[in-house]
This record gives structure tokens, sequence and C-alpha cells, in this order.
DNA sequence: ACCTGAACACCGTTCAAGT
DNA sequence: ACCTGAACACCGTTCAAGT
């Protein structure tokens, strides 16, 4: 068969076949040969869809960035707003951890990191923030972000962690147990995010006013 | 020749050349033949040092991260000892910007990333955190320091600002200026990690004891 | 012990050719 | 418009062979 009534691929079909080969071998491991493999096909047929190999995994990196959610910024609730956003991130990328450095670099040419972006950014705006700070503040959030998914400590210690109890003492009495990691990686991101919302709304009173001073 | 009376190869020749090549043209190009074209020898005499690929990128990865400063954690000040890490890490992280991805991924198997992770777990107990506060706040500064260094604002955004202006108005404010990319990383890098410390900072005083109460 | 040339099994990508 | 086979210029790595 040389060509199809049907097409065979799709950009889609492309873009989701390539993120299930990620997941299950890992970024190394992909190859347009192999997922041109996996789809039945020969690997030049790929490129009557996407021009190469990096539009194909800049593809994959939009996929986890479109559906984060930052719906939260509602009536100037941009701790709300920060926090839904935050979580919902962390959680997309979190779901495909083999894919996260695509995401991690070159997410500034990406249309739909762009667009969120520019979401986050203007509930910041309305909320009252400066424009700076809504700069800023949506950079430090996603640095947490980013660097939570990128670094998870459930990834970052060898299987048997034995091997640290006599050299890293200190180390170790903090993840004896392996299967905490998932564990100490969520709460080590909710803390660094709240703590880092709670020094916001400090500067926010200052810069914007107290609220509850307001109301009284 | 075929065997030089003084070895022309080393493994620390080998992992300067390999930095200074991932500095100059990227980690995308760098490649074992490439690195031993730069060093004037032919790619197999690589393996006599290094075992594979691998091995030679988690040594410069190892690079970036052994001079970090823990030393600021003295006579319990918590604060100025972390504030020190973070800062010498980012900076370490931000003199080699395509080296990145390498400190990003798969840090825990690392031998020098762990002897830093050490350092300054026992600094924070020593500074009277509780061992799971010390271990998530090394971990969520290690967020912000690495999120930090690969997701820049400067490397973010396409060359020609303008494209932006129209279809994201609200980021657009924001970056008018791309000369302003890199004051903007550092000022969100500090920003985040000066809240953070804020609210760890308020966490302290409830769990450890006011120190300026006590003074008083 | 250290380096080489040849070789193997891969890559990404191009391009003319087919329908 | 979409897919193929053949081809090009690369890879990482192994291994026998040289000194």
């Amino acid at each position: 068969m040389v060509r199809p009534t049907t097409p065979l691929l799709s950009r889609e079909r492309i873009r989701d076949a390539a993120l299930q080969l990620i997941d299950d071998q890992g970024l190394a491991q992909f190859s347009m040969r192999g997922l041109a493999r996996a789809l039945g096909v020969q690997a030049p047929s790929l490129y009557s869809h996407y021009a190469n190999r990096d539009e194909v995994l800049d593809a994959v990196a939009n996929l986890l960035t479109r559906q984060v959610d930052t719906s939260g910024f509602v009536d100037g609730r941009w701790r709300r707003g920060v926090e839904t956003w935050a979580r919902s991130y962390r959680a997309s990328l979190a779901a495909h951890p083999n894919a996260v450095p695509l995401v991690a670099s070159g997410a500034g040419r990406r249309e739909d990191f762009l667009a969120m972006s520019e979401r986050v950014h203007a509930g910041l705006l309305s909320a009252g923030w400066p424009a700076r700070y809504a700069t800023e503040i949506a950079g430090s959030v996603k640095y947490l972000v980013v660097g939570a998914a990128s670094t998870p400590f459930a990834s970052g210690f060898a299987d048997d962690a034995t091997v640290y109890l006599e050299r890293y003492p200190a180390l170790a009495q903090a993840h004896r147990l392996p299967e905490l990691a998932e564990e100490i990686d969520a709460e080590s991101f909710e803390l660094g995010l709240a703590c880092l919302l709670d020094g916001l709304a400090a500067r926010y009173v200052d810069l914007v006013g107290d609220l509850n001073r307001e109301r009284a």
C-alpha cells in the first residue's frame, strides 16, 4: 500500500504515540524510527506531518501544558489562582516524568506555554499586583513547579538506600524509607508553595493594601 | 603513534573538554566522536577513561555541583546558610546554561550531589529543624534553584518580542524589553527565595521557638 | 595501560518515485 | 496529499590489534 484512501497518520496520532513511547521507554530511547515502528509505518512518513523530531517533541510538551488549570483567578483571589495553577501544572508534569525535560527547556517558544503564562499574568494583574511583580511571581512559581517535576526526591536516590546510611548520616535519617519518597516530594512542594505564598501575601498587604483592614 | 609515553587523555581533560563543547555548541550537538575530535583523538580512546557517554556527562554534572557553597550554616544561622547555598548553586548552573539539564535529572545517583545534600541537611538539623522539615526545605529550595536554571525567562521567549504584543497583551507588558530578561530572572529567583524563607522563618518560630523572644 | 582502525547496529533526514 | 525504499551523513560502542 502506497497511499491509503484514509490517511494512516495524523499529527495527533503521532504526538500521542510519541508520548506513550516516552512514558514507556524514556526520553533517551525515543527515536523517529521507533515512533514510526510503533505506528506501523516507515520513518519518512512522519515527515509529512512534522518538520522534524523537535517539532514532534514540542507537540508532546504542548500537550502537557495545554490543560493546566488557570481558572482560579476570580474576584481578585490571586492566592487561590496561583495554588490551583501550580498544583495542576505540577500534576500534569508528574503524570509524565520522562517527558518533563521537554517542558523544562525551550518553553518560551511554545504556543501553549505562552498562552498559559498570559492567563496567569493577567490573573495576577487583575488582583492588583503590579506588572513587574506579576511577572516575577509567575516566574518563581514556575521555577518551583518545574524544579519539583525535574528532580523529584523519589527519583533522586538509588534503590538501595542502605548505601547512604554510613556515608551520609544526616541525609540517611531523612529518606530511611524509600516508600516515603513520593510523600516527601509532595510535601516539599506544598511546603515551598505555602511558604512562598505566605511571603507574597505579606508583600501584597504592603503594596496593594490590607483587604482585611478595608473590610473592617 | 599508538601509545605515547605520556598519556594523551585523562578523565579531567575529557570532562573539561566535554563541558567546553556543551557550553559552545549545546547539549544536543554533543557527541563522543565530536569530543574525541576536539581532543585530537579517536572516539574509542575515550572508553579507556569512561565506560560510556552517560559517565562523561555525569562527570560534567558533578563538576557543576562540586563547588557549591554550603558553608553558611554556622551558629544556627539556617537562613543565611540556605541563602548562600541557593545563590551559589544557581550561579553555578547559570554559568553553564546548556549543561543544566544534566544536573536537573538523575542527580540522586551522583556522588557530589549527595555530598552537597548531606551538608545542607546537616546544617538545617544543627539549626534545630526537625529531620523531616530539613529534608523538605532542602527539597523545595532545590526545586526553586533547578527550576530557575532550567527555564530562565531570558531564554524563554523568542527574540522578536513584538510577536507577543498583540497576541498576549498582559504578558507583553511584562517583557517589553528583552534586555531586562536577565534582570527579571534574577529578581524572580530572589523574590521566590525571600518569600520562601520568610514563610519558613514564621514556621521556625512555631516549631523551634522565637529566638528574638528568648533574647529579650 | 592506552590508543587505533574496522566494524556493527543504530540514528535523523532528504528525495525521487509511486498512487 | 500521503506514504515508501534507498541513500547520506552521522551516532555509541565493541573488539582485536598494536606498542
